[in-house]
DNA sequence: TGTAAAATCACCCTTTCGGGGGATGGTGGT
DNA sequence: ACCACCATCCCCCGAAAGGGTGATTTTACA
């Protein structure tokens, strides 16, 4: 985006600024990368980021006052073609999880050498999703820890809201349509007439812009 | 385990032969591995399961009667310190996704080159979680999409194993049904009769035990 | 206290579903 | 060779679903 494939420019956010330098150094070294800047403080960093334009961020997690996951959503929302890469010590479970959770391209221990670091970079400029090995292995783990079952890998609409947004009423007779209950059925054990039960599946489908009990139950337990 | 850190056991299951005997020629030449045979069956392969004993495992997920995703959890609990690679053309979400919850280690597709085989199964070995870039790119794609806050939630989920009994073709049907469509819609969506479609989901409805739409998709969706 | 939304009911009409038969060809395993 | 299963297609039929229009009564909340 900022130099099309000729240049990729490259921002960090790091609150140690020891290790920041560094990364410049070997950015600058190997060429193709515009160093952009640095951030050592996180809060500022999200205060200029509507202004900033850069193909990849580097983010530590580790910073006062905010972790780096936090800004993490913030770069995708302003710069939704922006890769980020984590860049941590810490290979906790926990923090590997919630920077993939909340969108992470990639996650690079500190220990990675200068190269690792650059194909890292390159690796997910074009989309790649660069990990140092004990993280990959982690992710697995994770992932293998799941219970079977229940990884909802839904990424299509899924409205949750729409489904939150009906009626006591309108919840209660889609959950029986769930369940496969008939009109009829649904009629007479909430004790209203069969008209009545269609006109609420009406309102449903309406609410939810779908046109079946297929779509209404998907939407409900998608 | 079997011969401590000198050579690697390694099984295939696989139905392509002809790739099988690409791979068995590839750790052959490569010496370090000991290929202790294939399976193109699968279900032969469970039952011969228990009295095998190999240090990786590579499966192939598309094969007749069984997935290779099947035999993983069988894997982990007859050889807990077994490793267990797929190796597949496909690489879509679902089978990612589902190797790695199912237990899986690694995940090669099969335009992998020799090396990069030969070092997925040290990787492997070592306990790392190889996997090819574009499968990287998939798992941190799932993980993305996955709504924070959802490790580990969802209860009921009956009999998936009913679920997973459907053959390939009336899962498509179901679940093209569970996304609305109509009959008329997945007959001209996959290419068939309307009758075909109503036999297919006439069929879906014995083996699941259900009587309608609504019954069904609750059981694929849980 | 008024009004918007929710909840209720009614009538009519068309399309879709669900289930009952039966048939053919292909594949795979015993 | 036979059988089980899959996939495909056909006919028939009644029940269920879906959608239009309009209405009345509660309920909730500003």
């Amino acid at each position: 985006m900022t130099n099309g494939s000729d240049q990729i420019t490259v921002i960090a956010v790091e609150d140690d600024t020891a290790y920041s330098a560094v990364l410049r150094r070997v950015l600058e070294q190997v060429g193709r990368f515009r160093w952009d800047g640095s951030f050592a403080n996180p809060v500022r960093f999200l205060t200029a980021l509507p202004g900033l334009h850069a193909d990849v961020f580097l983010l530590d997690i580790h910073m006062p006052r905010l972790s780096g996951l936090e800004c993490i959503r913030e770069i995708k929302q302003c710069l939704p073609e922006a890769r980020v890469l984590m860049i941590s010590v810490h290979d906790d479970d926990d923090y590997v999880l919630k920077a993939f959770l909340d969108g992470a391209d990639g996650y690079l221990l500190k220990d990675s050498s200068p190269d690792q670091i650059v194909e890292a970079i390159h690796d997910a400029r074009r989309g790649g999703a660069p990990m140092s090995p004990s993280i990959a292995r982690k992710v697995v783990g994770i992932l293998g820890r799941l219970q079977p079952g229940e990884t909802a890998p839904k990424p299509p609409s899924s409205s949750k809201a729409a489904v939150e947004a009906l009626s006591t009423r309108e919840t209660e007779v889609l959950e029986l349509l769930a369940k496969g209950r008939r009109y009829t059925e649904i009629a007479s054990e909430i004790s209203v007439s069969l008209d009545t039960v269609k006109t609420h599946i009406r309102n449903i489908y309406r609410k939810l812009e779908v046109r079946n009990k297929a779509e209404a139950i998907s939407l409900l337990l998608g």
